[in-house]
DNA sequence: ATACTGTATATTGTATACAATCAAGAGAAA
DNA sequence: TTTCTCTTGATTGTATACAATATACAGTAT
């Protein structure tokens, strides 16, 4: 059963693609003609895949005017960083009585994984291990909205800097977040879903001191 | 400034409210030509419309097969009722330290106005007093992505349906979410932003007693 | 030099044309 | 009758053509 991709599919991973991988940013315009010739498709598929696209986020519209990618600003930050806690933790609340004995065991590996980065400062590791930590869970939470507006959200989170924070301090702020990464694990192990769905939330998620919003 | 509407956001539109009216539902196939006969444009923006309006949650796209009415069935429900609660409650902690006195007042007048559409049994006025008084304080969270998170869930509600259950019954329950309207106006009064996220968050909108399940 | 105006060019929005796939029905084989 | 295959028409996916608007730039007036 080879699955059917139109190129509007393409396209729309193409620009995706380009987008998370930090190749556009800022207010970069797209011009609707070179993306023709890059991939060598007409603009109907072009157009169907930035429409898209703008509605799933990645892009804006301005009438007339054509496509640009949505810029992170302070104030798109703040209002991602108001929502994803409460989501956050209701997936973890979900999640919970859904694992078995083999997730346990990965979200414990996962855990000590990035506490292995953190000790040999491998910053862009740490950051890796904590979105497939995060996504562990949130996959598993059995709610395909949910899980769309979490991954949504979080794409946010992928082009984080840490430039301008100096060294021993960045890693101050991922010990941590992984001693938080650590009593989230034991919450799972526990079983103990509305705790867990208390401290994701409230705790590693606090809107007051996050340490995420670091761009 | 007339600002400009382009075809196909007519075309959304005019689709967005035949679901949101009701006038198609359930699995409702939508033909690309007929509305391309109904509105007297092209493929075209019909198309580009369609594709839209997939992306927010109206339509599902077979490949090859074409556009058609998501259905509302047990399990999109449980994941709107998974969700709404957290986005909601959050959006009353945001919403709640921007009220001014006015702000108080009408979420008041609209409690109270839902407490005598139950006393003449006026149920379709309760409904609509109950979504203007829910989109009150939400419109006034300061959040703008999580303002669109929670009207789309919304429109899941608009089209619940009370017929499979009796009269008293339906009082009693529309009676009981209006004491906890009543709370919920009482913690926007003392200004207890915390404890107004917590009651809507787990009593108004708990996942077990949930009697909006309701369709 | 600066600001304005008109024109040429580029880009977006829409319509139409063509290609690929699907769905329905007729006819043949079991 | 049932099932299979083939064919025909309908529908979707893509390309191209055309129309409407926006952008850039040259030339002119101040």
């Amino acid at each position: 059963m080879d699955q059917y991709r139109s190129l509007k599919d393409h396209v729309y991973d193409h620009i995706a693609q380009a987008i998370d991988s930090g190749r556009l940013a800022g207010d970069d315009k797209l011009s609707e003609q070179q993306i023709c010739d890059a991939l060598n498709v007409s603009r109907t598929p072009v157009r169907e895949a930035l429409i898209q696209l703008a509605s799933d986020g990645y892009l804006e519209n301005l009438p007339r005017k054509g496509f640009h990618v949505k810029a992170m600003n302070e104030e798109s930050a703040r209002e991602i960083v108001e929502i994803i806690g409460p989501l956050d933790g209701r997936a973890a609340l979900l999640a919970c009585p859904r694992m078995d004995e083999d997730d346990r065991a990965q979200l414990q590996f996962l855990h000590e994984s990035m506490q292995l980065a953190i000790a040999k400062s491998m910053l862009k590791k740490y950051d890796d291990l904590q979105h497939e930590f995060h996504d562990y869970y949130v996959q598993r939470c059995g709610n395909e909205k949910l899980i769309g507006y979490v991954r949504q959200l979080n794409r946010y989170f992928m082009k984080r800097e840490y430039a301008h924070v100096d060294h021993d301090k960045q890693i101050a702020l991922l010990q941590q977040a992984n001693d938080e990464h650590a009593e989230i694990v034991r919450l799972f192990l526990a079983g103990d879903a509305t705790a867990l769905q208390r401290y994701v939330r409230d705790v590693h998620w606090s809107i007051d001191n996050a340490p995420f919003l670091v761009w």
